[in-house]
This record gives structure tokens, sequence and C-alpha cells, in this order.
DNA sequence: CTAAGACCTGACGCTGACGTCAGAGGCAAG
DNA sequence: CTTGCCTCTGACGTCAGCGTCAGGTCTTAG
């Protein structure tokens, strides 16, 4: 598969997948001609860089991380590396959680004005 | 209370303080000379921008919902832009609790490696 | 009054994850 | 062989949330 298709069916930017590879996460083959070329199961690979990416982890550290996620090996570093990944992305979502809960609570009181007659007219 | 003062109270560098004010996050009056003068209730508010900058909003975004935040008052419009807002991060936490649900299950596998003999070299 | 901080307004720098544009080459169809 | 689409390699642009530096002003302790 060339870079164009990879791109479609992994629902990223052909710009991306080059970012990817010169970040090394993506390694390609070359045709002849010096055109990207990929096997099938990179899609998923692109997709599991997606999934790191939105977890906030910086392209260095899906670098470091990314060999062990796909082997399912790692040495001791690495372990610490996971977990102290894994323990930040926790704390991420105790901010998320808290922030979340912060505008629901807003929107409930906002409600409540709403239904006793004070509409959204500011005193 | 200076913007010196704030700063150290609320955390944040004096710089970021300004930086809100240019986004309409923040308000300041001005003593005769031109410095900025805050409330003690500028703490509790730069506390809010931070935490809600740590759910991923955008300045604008949080600009947009800080009144009413801060008001507890809302218009439908309003009401409209925290629900959304709320489920964005809903989604967000959606996305981190499967990334780290992932990290967890590479280090339960690894360690499981780990104790079966294969230690940490690839094959 | 004076010196030392704290503060002021620009304005440029930085980082990450790409977007975008330019100019040139590969490749399958007709 | 040409046409048209895809791809290539630079290389500069973008956007947010500040950091940082320059050159000047305000405030306050002594």
């Amino acid at each position: 598969m060339r870079i164009g298709g990879l791109a479609t069916r992994a629902g990223v930017s052909v710009r991306a997948l080059r970012y990817y590879e010169e970040r090394n996460l993506l390694a390609s083959e070359r045709s002849p001609g010096g055109q990207r070329q990929y096997p099938d199961s990179a899609v998923d690979r692109v997709r599991l860089i997606q999934q790191l990416y939105a977890a906030g982890l910086p392209s260095k550290s899906i670098a470091d991380l990314l060999p062990c996620v796909v082997n399912g090996e790692a040495t001791p570093e690495l372990l610490d590396r996971l977990s102290a990944e894994r323990d930040r992305i926790d704390s991420r979502i105790g901010d998320l959680v808290s922030a979340r809960d912060r505008l629901s609570t807003v929107m409930a009181a906002a409600t409540a004005n709403w239904r006793t007659g004070e509409h959204c007219r500011p005193r």
C-alpha cells in the first residue's frame, strides 16, 4: 500500500504519516522509484499512534514505548516508563473529571435558576 | 494585590497573568501609576482558569464560559456551549481511559513474560 | 532623595504536530 | 508518448500558551 491509501484507511493526513516516519514512529519500505510502501498492519499501527497522541504522549515517548507495546516485551526501564506514563494519564483523567464536574455543577445551577424564574437576566 | 503577589499565590507566572488579561480571561484595575491591582478573589479565578486549561479548553472557550461559571447564570446558548464542552471532556476521558488500559495491558503482559522466564530478550 | 526591586509595554522566541506550497519525479491508462 | 494523478523532498507557515529580553517607569524602604 502507498502513502495515500494508508492515510485514507487510517484516517490521517499524508503529511502526518511522513511526520511519523521523521519521528521514527512508523517505518516504510521504498519502491524502486522511491515511493513509500506499507504493509496492511501499518493501519493498526497508525491508529495506535493516534491513540497515544490522544492520550497526550509526546512523539518522543511514543517512539520509546511503541516497540514494547507492539512486541509485548519490555526491559525494566521500559516498564518504568510505561508505569510513569500510565500515572500521568491517570492524573490527567483526574483533572478532566474534576473540570467536567465543575461544568456539570454550573449547568445544574443555571438550569435551576432558569426554572425558578430568574431566566437569564443578570441582576 | 499586585501582579507578582497574585502570581505567587496562584502558582503561575506573571507572564501568564498578563496573557490571561490579553485574552480577556482576567480583568484588573490600574493604580495611578498604571500597575495592575487585583482583589483577593482573583486567586480563585486564576485557579479556575488553570483548571479549565488543564481540561483542554482553549482560551476562547474559557473566555466565553467564564462569566457564566462565575455568576452561575447562563443564556440558552451558553448552556449549549457548556454542554458541548462537557461532552468533549467526557470523550477525552474515554480516550485517556482506553489508552491507559492499553498501557496496563502491555505492562501486565510484559510482567508475565518476565515471570515465565522470557526476561527481556527479544527472540 | 535615592537605590533597589517590582512592574510596564512591546516584541521576538519556542515547541509540537502538523498544513501548505514549490518544483520535480514516478506510474498506470489510453 | 502523453496525460493526469500520486508521490517525493525541502522548507516555510500556523497556533497556543507562554518564556524571555530590552528599555523605561512606579513604588517603597532607608
